[in-house]
DNA sequence: CCGAAAACAGACCAAACGGTATGTATAGAA
DNA sequence: TTCTATACATACCGTTTGGTCTGTTTTCGG
């Protein structure tokens, strides 16, 4: 494995990556990505055979990623606390955390953009994100039964529909806050459902962390 | 004021709207409007200076209906009760059902849409968008206010913050929705809200529709 | 240090793109 | 009926697009 052509690859997905941020997957020509990327026509198509292939690489390559920064994330919360309401709400604040990094500018999700485009995409692709999609969703599935288990509601809820609101809560905080500009948006809105699930389980301790 | 000419406007509003919300609007070509339209290249030439017009066109008539259709579904949840928690409820339940309504397959938001590809559209577009956002909210912040006034919340809230969080919740859950192709989950997201609510304001009284 | 595979560079291409030019049909006011 | 502006239709144009081809450099095991 040489590893060469192995960083000029990632090159590549990087500079894709934060072009179809703010242009979208049809709206970034091979050209743009190599100017973004500072490589030659012969490079790209060394690494990729298509476009098409590039975004299919780009959208698994960036789900790895970012599925498992969210089970950095939880893992830590996990460490910390015995409670899985603790481990939650710690969970929560430190994707916040995350999220309020003032590093990386324009903050978006793949996985909305790529619904919002998903007429030029293949359907092994579209299962892909769907099924990527509901691998996050289990994350906190888990995670909320755990907390339903062990503390009352106040009132009947399921474990996905919670898990199923808190991905949407954010996917539509990052909506709001790139078309409004400011930064805070989406931690706002997980905020905002945190106070949900303190109102949901009155009975959970709260430790200080 | 010609009746023919603005029928063949509207026609290639409404077919670019369709496009654009499988395709994005960069990866929606003005052939595959004409396609769609049943018109010719002359026709679409003579309405729209160029594609971007048409893009520019297409929002503010979008954003015209959209807000016009919220605005009834509120007028009619405020005629129906007095309590504004009473109409609140009213209005998401009433809202549930227009996204459960089987017709328009491919539900979405072209502002979310729009966010997403922000890089090729101008300035002033970028500022309408937010504003219409914010127009939209406001709704929501008027009412959510008159409800905080009326009945203490369980926990510290703004209205702004609610009013913000219902529209992130509605605009993740179409990008749900359109990821798994299952049609409920937005009507669901609202549900979801609305239990969210009712356990802010134990004190607001439940009358029957 | 040699040879072969990998990694690149850049000229080139056909098709699709947004847009124009020019001509024709049509509708309504005078 | 005639005039004129609107409403189209279609051939065409320059540019950009994704992709190919050919040739050169770099890398690395033997």
């Amino acid at each position: 494995m040489s590893r060469k052509g192995d960083l000029s690859k990632e090159r590549i997905l990087k500079a894709t990556k934060a072009l179809v941020m703010r242009k979208g997957f049809a709206g970034t020509s091979v050209d743009d990505i190599l100017r973004e990327a500072g490589v030659s026509k012969g490079a790209f198509f060394h690494h990729f055979r298509s476009k098409a292939d590039l975004t299919e690489q780009l959208m698994r390559w960036y789900a790895d990623t970012d599925i498992r920064m969210f089970r950095e994330i939880l893992a830590r919360a996990e460490a910390a606390h015995d409670d899985p309401m603790d481990q939650l709400l710690q969970f929560l604040t430190d994707f916040e955390v995350y999220l309020s990094d003032p590093k990386q500018p324009p903050r978006g999700c793949m996985y909305a953009l790529y619904t919002y485009e998903d007429d030029h995409f293949e359907n092994d692709l579209k299962e892909f994100v769907a099924e990527t999609l509901q691998t996050w969703t289990a994350m906190y599935i888990r995670k909320f039964q755990e907390v339903i288990d062990l503390h009352t509601p106040a009132k009947p809820v399921t474990a996905k529909r919670l898990a199923e609101m808190f991905v949407s809560v954010i996917e539509g905080g990052l909506i709001l806050q790139r078309a409004y500009q400011v930064p805070g948006m989406t931690a706002r809105q997980s905020e905002q459902f945190r106070d949900y699930l303190e109102l949901l389980f009155p009975t959970a301790t709260r430790k200080a962390a």
